[in-house]
DNA sequence: TTGCAGCCTGACCGTATGGTCAGCTTTCAG
DNA sequence: CTGAAAGCTGACCATACGGTCAGGCTGCAA
């Protein structure tokens, strides 16, 4: 054997194995749904045996959790690209280029974090209410300034992040319709670029978006 | 009692509790996914014994698959909005309102909708590779023609319309979400009416739409 | 009135699942 | 080198679930 299995540091197994069910976990999370997953499924795509799995994470809610988090995350550092831009040009193309991005590498974590809100938020429901609140509002700040500014239409900036989230986050949850309807193959990067470049003329033009 | 308990006819009998079954399916459904989803749970809702519910639904799978075509019935009825119309501001506008009252009125449904897609289409594969492509393709055609007359900008049908279905289906997939950041209040009638101005509002504008 | 087909259901069954645990091996600080 | 802590796992358990069925009940056509 090339491979002499080199032996594995304490910590290093740990952070390999975690990430190995997370990445799991994940994938059948997002294809089973909670209750449709099994542990042992999860197990299986690890590669470990499934007590192996109760030894990182004491339960299924636990595992689930932490996969939801690691959603959370994700979706809230694309959130920063708003902060850096001078006007709703700016700031729109990139939390858009930013979130069809997570669709386009993440689609997992998204049908995820839909399902998990789609059931109630049972788990994140403390995160909604505090940081995805604060994060809201902020940003519902900063559009509302822009529309002082005369840098866009007065359009309710509420909806107009839904209409954000809405339009990005379609292409990884409904992405098995939207494959089918693409003759059953994926998009090709012309097909992404082509969706993010709609979905940023469409709404900046919608709301009147004007240079700074 | 002031009701004495008058004899059913027998088609009757059999239109009431399945009707039942199937509400309370929809129901416990989408709350729970297909997997997290128990017959005892449904048939409690129902107020039926278990037992009932094999007499009328063979299987989970059978229920699942009843509840699931249901919504896609009125799912195409809306769709129908788009055929009378004589340019994008009628056409898009009308689509937009029928959308987002089904997101309204029959939020459960559109959850079971979404699950199903995102789960793969286990059980609609067949609708979306039939009824759903020639639907989508038709609906291309006349926003195609639609900006070969110079009714609107050149935007690409395809992304167009998973823009609307993101869009309107959002309020009811997320609309926990959307009920979190209201201060924990459904959205008021006020409300649902500003949701459904700001999206046309935005998407006409966006690609620019003209009066015919 | 009667027979029967459709309707109903409590009790039951096999299985799959989440979770446990005793006891093993491996790593590594001292 | 050594002991203990960390990592690992096959075998096991209790439970909950989907589904079955024998047998009772009831509306209704003849």
């Amino acid at each position: 054997m090339a491979e002499p299995t080199r032996p594995m540091r304490r910590h290093e197994i740990r952070r390999e194995n975690e990430k190995a069910i997370l990445v799991a976990a994940e994938k059948v999370f997002a294809e089973a749904g909670f209750g449709g997953a099994t542990m042992q499924l999860i197990a299986d795509l690890a590669g470990l045996p499934k007590a192996n799995l109760h030894y990182y994470f004491a339960t299924k809610e636990e595992l689930y959790r932490s996969v939801v988090q690691n959603i959370f995350e994700i979706w809230l550092q694309a959130a920063n690209c708003f902060d850096a831009a001078r006007g709703p040009i700016d700031g729109i193309s990139a939390y858009i280029d930013a979130k069809m991005e997570i669709s386009r590498r993440h689609p997992d974590g998204s049908k995820v974090w839909a399902s998990e809100v789609m059931h109630g938020a049972p788990v994140l429901q403390d995160y909604m209410e505090s940081t995805l609140r604060e994060w809201t509002d902020g940003r519902v700040e900063i559009i509302r300034r822009w529309i002082e500014e005369g840098k866009m239409d007065p359009v309710d900036p509420r909806h107009l992040l839904y209409m954000l989230w809405a339009a990005t986050q379609h292409y990884a949850d409904f992405g098995h319709q939207i494959e089918t309807l693409n003759g059953g193959k994926p998009l090709s990067d012309r097909q992404w670029r082509e969706a993010k470049e709609n979905i940023k003329r469409v709404i900046l033009t919608g709301i009147g978006a004007r240079p700074a």
